[in-house]
DNA sequence: CTTATCTGTGAACACGTGTAAAAGGGAGGA
DNA sequence: TCCTCCCTTTTACACGTGTTCACAGATAAG
């Protein structure tokens, strides 16, 4: 029998590297080098492998290579949630930093469940990752999962953190001094803000609260917040904010006030519930109804009227969340001291405050 | 010497199955009979490794396991982007479903763009994944990748799919029935809708308009659509949806128009050139302007106004997807035929139309 | 009590690749 | 011509677990 004729865009297809040093006419070893770096081989090889890799379709196996070597090249990401555009904004920035050192990144996502998130952090101890990021579910998470994550391997926690966890590395926002900004601010024109909160799923949602208590009182004026009661804790942030409100206005009540939401998820409630009632947030310059979010969600600029609200550096949070693991990886020993970075928040005054 | 005392919640930790063998007193492929399914053991040998696990802190090997096995019993998803909640409702939906029909999710995103598709394409046949879902870039995205999946693996299209591919499976959403259905309904209460058309990514936005077209036909009207001309092909879908109603409402045109938006996210950047012009979309129920969406974006009951808008059935779509190629993995050989699942969308009336 | 049957076990091999150490090969100098 | 040195390739072993199959032990049937 003759051998089928070569089918043009048609590349026999060959599973392992032993069959490849066959076909090309190399050993298997010097095929390993290759792959990992060309310049490890010398010219001629490089030459012959590159056209031997045109004539047939190889992949080599993930398992079998990362098993092997001392380094797996993997960066595992845990996230709280998907429907948000502010953690996928987060991952995206954490994707990219990871991909430009050079490394692969394995996002598990805990779908705000308990349970899933601690399989994800075994699913990563297994695969040996290198080091792991996480946004961590919150008061709900798992204390254990993470210390095992923080005593197993690089870790860094990112946005959230725990209270009761030690010498964990953290990055993530300053919150005294976002919430605060935006507390003065509103101080500043018009009267003193009411905060209404979020469901307390994270650590964040209490620091928040905290960080506007103690700017209040350092104004010299008595803090407020609303929407604390009867809390679902869980992510429907919108409708929270909306219902909050709405028996708020309902009743009469702030009707001429200065909200300070804690995210721009209970803001986009918020902002609906004062159209529902005829109320313009921010129309008019003095007094009048005042809404103002956190996190500069990437809808703000869009929404009517525009969402006046704290950016979190979200840019410089991913990028540096994941610098500090790399260099916490490269160190081999666990690194001496705890790394601590909050960035700062910057005020995005549009429309609504 | 003696040893440490045990400290309470301090487990040894074991790395390796040959290690566990011997701390437990059981031989290795007991161990991995065990780890596989419990029941394959006796019930002696299973409450001992029960308690042997208690003591010791042992998480297996993933690469070790996923080589050898003659299933990964991975499923690897590719998504083109991040930011944008339709699409991580979809991959909710669809991790849920693989999570319950007992797969690991590998997740990938293209970011946009066309070489990190082809690397995570590559990244999943290395991983040699059970089988692979992919929400494709659209026209950007590089065919032979796509080809290269399914002819080397149970491959399933979701969302989106390209023309000149033949033979592949894919689940997706009715655009004629969907699009057709808001044409039809706008048609109905107000004059013959414009369609704002959206950046051309994906394959998606031609048939929307090729589906607005062929409705408007159907019913004597001659369509009419705008946004085409200097489209960036990006996805700053907002931006462009503004931009372009900025300048109609500028110029005076379309003050009084019905406006069908090839998605919500170009219908948001509607909304708020209404909002900027003083303009009430829907507002007046006989005449004035309308806006309505498409997709259901998890928002849309919350913006001012409420918007209009077609469901995209992400929760069917998901699923069923998935079950396809939980199907087709099962069927070891090729399945016989294509497998095309297109579910209609519904109409969603709100405030805006 | 013997024999046939079944069930769970473990020794040995397999998987596809990384890697250290040994072997090879060519250039340059004596 | 021979030797040495340096670079490349190859040989051989390692990684951690899945899987096969012969075997021992238990159980049931006669």
């Amino acid at each position: 029998m003759t051998p089928p004729p070569p089918v043009p865009g048609f590349k026999k297809r060959i599973d392992t590297m032993e069959e490849l040093a066959l076909a090309i006419g190399v050993s298997r070893p010097t095929l390993s080098r290759y792959f990992q770096d060309p310049e490890r081989v010398s010219r001629t090889s490089k030459e012959r492998i590159r056209q031997g890799l045109d004539r047939v379709e190889y992949v080599p196996n993930f398992f079998a290579t990362r098993m092997n070597r001392k380094s797996t090249g993997i960066i595992g990401v845990i996230t709280p949630y998907l429907n948000d555009l502010f953690f996928t904004k987060l991952l995206e920035a954490i994707e990219r930093a990871a991909m430009k050192a050079g490394y692969t990144v394995i996002a598990q996502c805990s779908h705000s469940d308990t349970l899933i998130e601690a399989r994800a952090a075994e699913t990563l101890m297994s695969m040996n990752v290198d080091g792991a990021l996480m946004a961590p579910l919150g008061n709900q998470s798992d204390m254990r999962v993470l210390e095992r994550l923080r005593s197993r391997l690089p870790f860094v926690l990112v946005d959230s953190r725990p209270e009761g966890l030690s010498d964990v590395d953290f990055v993530g926002t300053n919150h005294v001094q976002s919430t605060g900004l935006a507390t003065e601010y509103l101080c500043r024109v018009g009267p003193p803000p009411v905060f209404l909160a979020m469901p307390r799923v994270n650590f964040n949602a209490f620091e928040r609260e905290k960080a506007y208590i103690a700017k209040m009182e350092e104004l010299g004026h008595t803090p407020r917040i609303i929407g604390t009661e009867a809390m679902n804790e869980e992510w429907f942030f919108e409708s929270h904010g909306q219902a909050v409100l709405d028996r708020e206005f309902a009743a009469g009540r702030l009707l001429e006030a200065s909200v300070l939401c804690a995210n721009d998820r209970v803001a986009i409630g918020a902002l609906r519930a004062a159209a529902s009632h005829g109320l313009e947030p921010g129309a008019k310059r003095n007094g009048g109804l005042r809404i103002m979010g956190h996190d500069d969600y990437p809808l703000c600029p869009f929404l009517v009227p525009r969402l006046s609200t704290v950016e979190q550096d979200v840019d410089s949070i991913g990028p540096v969340a994941v610098s500090r693991l790399v260099s916490s990886i490269h160190a081999q020993k666990n690194h001496d001291g705890q790394f601590v970075k909050l960035f700062d928040g910057t005020l995005r005054l549009r429309e609504s405050a």
